[in-house]
DNA sequence: CTTCATTAAATGCGTTGGCATTAGATGTCT
DNA sequence: AGACATCTAATGCCAACGCATTTAATGAAG
């Protein structure tokens, strides 16, 4: 293993430390804020924004496991405590009786838009300060 | 809200979400490869690493716990699953008897040294290939 | 039409994590 | 010395996740 290869393990290790420090740091800090502010977690959040981003109908329930970065048991039980809280709203799909729609109901979407501003200002904080700290 | 300002938000959240996505596309590849290949977690490892590169005898639960990214009570599972595994040793802290001293076996070492290869190799496949299409 | 591989979502189960609490040790202040 | 705040690690408890499986619907092939 030539210097250069060795130079280049470390640089790519410190890079992936960075990387997990300013996820755990960020993750955090909007875990904490939205859920005393707002009573929901950053997956919660994420699949909300993902829904109110989408306004063309489409069995969402797989994208929003893109968008939550969730597997597809995770998306079923967050859409399921999403919808015991009156969030959102499940619908057949019509074309493909296998899938569903999920809907933002407007206590969903008020939530969201209420969640915004602090997720928002929290990433304004935590974000810059975290990645110049480790160099993202 | 000025456009800049709009702006910035945009950029901010893009960034969030890159490396929301580049986080869990890595932590998800090296989970796989560890998991199988050695059987062992990415928190597992990360404290491995933790307790390889600490020459300097310390009661290093409380660093484990900022190695791995974890609670104290998670470091304290944690510990206790490498412990059954054979990895590390629990032993006591002399000078103060309320800490603890991690310390790995020979296994603990064996294993880490033959793990730390697939770490590299995956962080070196799937860390630049993800954060350049996310512009980490 | 029937059969069979495929796909979507839900669920059982085990693992891991955090919060709150506990137990024990330390050090300080009177 | 005794009382008390502080600190470390362990543990009870519960929430959230992933894997594997199940149930139901679809679509392609015989």
């Amino acid at each position: 293993m030539s210097v250069s290869d060795v130079g280049a393990e470390r640089a790519l290790v410190d890079r992936w430390h960075g990387l997990l420090a300013c996820h755990a740091a960020v993750w955090g800090a909007l875990e904490r804020e939205l859920q005393s502010r707002h009573g929901i977690g950053v997956s919660e959040f994420e699949a909300l924004e993902g829904l109110a981003g989408c306004d063309h109908d489409k069995c969402r329930a797989a994208e929003l496991a893109e968008a939550a970065h969730l597997s597809q048991s995770a998306t079923s039980r967050l859409t399921a405590r999403l919808e015991k809280a009156g969030l959102v709203q499940r619908a057949m799909c019509d074309v493909d009786r296998r899938g569903i729609f999920v809907l933002l109901t407007q206590k969903g979407r008020d939530l969201y838009e209420a969640a915004r501003p602090t997720h928002r200002e929290v990433l304004a904080e935590a974000l810059p300060r975290t990645d110049r700290a480790v160099g993202i």
